[in-house]
DNA sequence: TGGTATTTGTCCGTATGTATC
DNA sequence: GGATACATACGGACAAATACC
């Protein structure tokens, strides 16, 4: 993937830190120095470091140098800022995964619909339930509305592996933007009936507008998590 | 606070969006044109782009342009990927706040303390439990550690007001990282004995490690948030 | 279908300002 | 005060994706 200069700077800086080369508290060279090193300008490093302060690697300080602030992720987080699929989550954390599909149907956004989704009323939407299991323990239940002008074709068979990559791969149709809410609220028979909740009588809700590279939104997802298993984590620099 | 250029035109775009004179969907005009209303070079116009594009607001397409994607913020929502303190949360809400301390005490750190907060033992600590309300409502309990060699001269006072503007305006120390991680946990007797629970069996915690400007962490605290009052929020752009 | 203009993406080189040591 | 380091900004070049005719 790292096609460009600044993204090869950054892939190796990124494995720098996290083999070690530059340790946790550590300064790393100055850009002049690392300008020189990669042959490229001041601006093409600045700009590869800008990507990992956002992300948690590094802390700049005026005048002074630029500092390694990463330490090592914890496994089974979700990350916030990053988009994962479900089946992405399961393969980083060397995790069995599978996904039933308890509903796939077709509907018409009503206004009922709408005030879910956001989508337009008359909207052509695929409307899915699906219990996700982590190593046979069913963690979240996802309820889907897409889009079927743009995610068309749907099937069950797809729904039941990775419906991304189908898009990404079949439909050349990627995701962009997630807009992401999250609120914890009390069980309802649904939930009892699919989750392993442990004694829990609420789950975490986490909600996803996802957009494509048109601005179109074309996905609203629910996705109800037993709250046992799942870590959210997040990374924030301040500005000025 | 927008002393720089980019910042102005950060600023002045983030107003217009917000204020829909640019709506949602619409194409922001180009970055040639921007440059020369603004009276800068485009390389200046797309950091202020570029900020906007990273907290939700616009979204970019090569070739094509530039469009709008905010859509207006709910109340009482945490924002994740931004740094905010109880009393600026309670005042954007146009809530009335206060904090209760119900613990101030100065600890060394041994084993168990550095098992929780990560800080090295013989630490010097302040710890404290606070008990946040929103509209003389309980909804936080906050558990804090705070190195004092950094956190200086602490008193109960300060920590019943805003103990961030304290470090700001006295101590000329700022929060500049801060990394986060939420778990939702079953209640203790601590929370059922502060919290109003609303029959929630489960708190949300959310754990902060905070770094000041040099790169040390000098808090770590948990705060456990009643289930019923709270929605994180989180925006996302994939890269390429 | 093809060519041209427009628009964003990447990168360069330079200059100046400001904070730290 | 001088050297070093990051921050901002300018202006220009070319590439790549898109839109338009």
């Amino acid at each position: 993937m790292p096609r460009t200069k600044f993204m090869d700077i950054y892939e190796d800086l990124k494995d720098k830190i996290e083999q070690n080369v530059f340790e946790y508290q550590q300064m790393i060279p100055s850009e002049n120095t690392l300008a020189k090193e990669y042959g490229c300008t001041r601006n093409t490093v600045r700009r590869a470091i800008a990507e990992l302060v956002a992300r948690g690697y590094l802390q700049t300080k005026h005048g002074k140098g630029v500092r390694v602030i990463y330490q090592d992720f914890k496994q089974n987080e979700y990350m916030f800022g990053e988009t994962e699929t479900f089946k992405e989550f399961a393969q980083r954390n060397h995790k069995q995964h599978r996904t039933e599909v308890v509903l796939f149907e077709e509907v018409t956004a009503d206004e009922e619909i709408q005030g879910i989704t956001s989508m337009p009323v008359g909207t052509e939407l695929y409307h899915l339930q699906r219990v996700r299991y982590l190593d046979e323990n069913p963690v979240i239940i996802d309820h889907n509305y897409f889009r079927r002008d743009i995610v068309q074709f749907l099937t069950k068979e797809i729904a039941e592996d990775s419906i991304y990559e189908y898009m990404e791969k079949e439909l050349n149709q990627r995701m962009v933007t997630a807009k992401r809410q999250m609120v914890v609220e009390k069980t309802t028979d649904l939930d009892e009936k699919y989750l392993n909740l442990e004694g829990y009588n609420c789950v975490v809700v986490v909600t996803s507008y996802i957009y494509n590279e048109d601005g179109v939104m074309f996905e609203r997802t629910q996705s109800r998590h037993t709250p046992g298993n799942f870590v959210f984590f997040d990374q924030t620099q301040q500005r000025k």
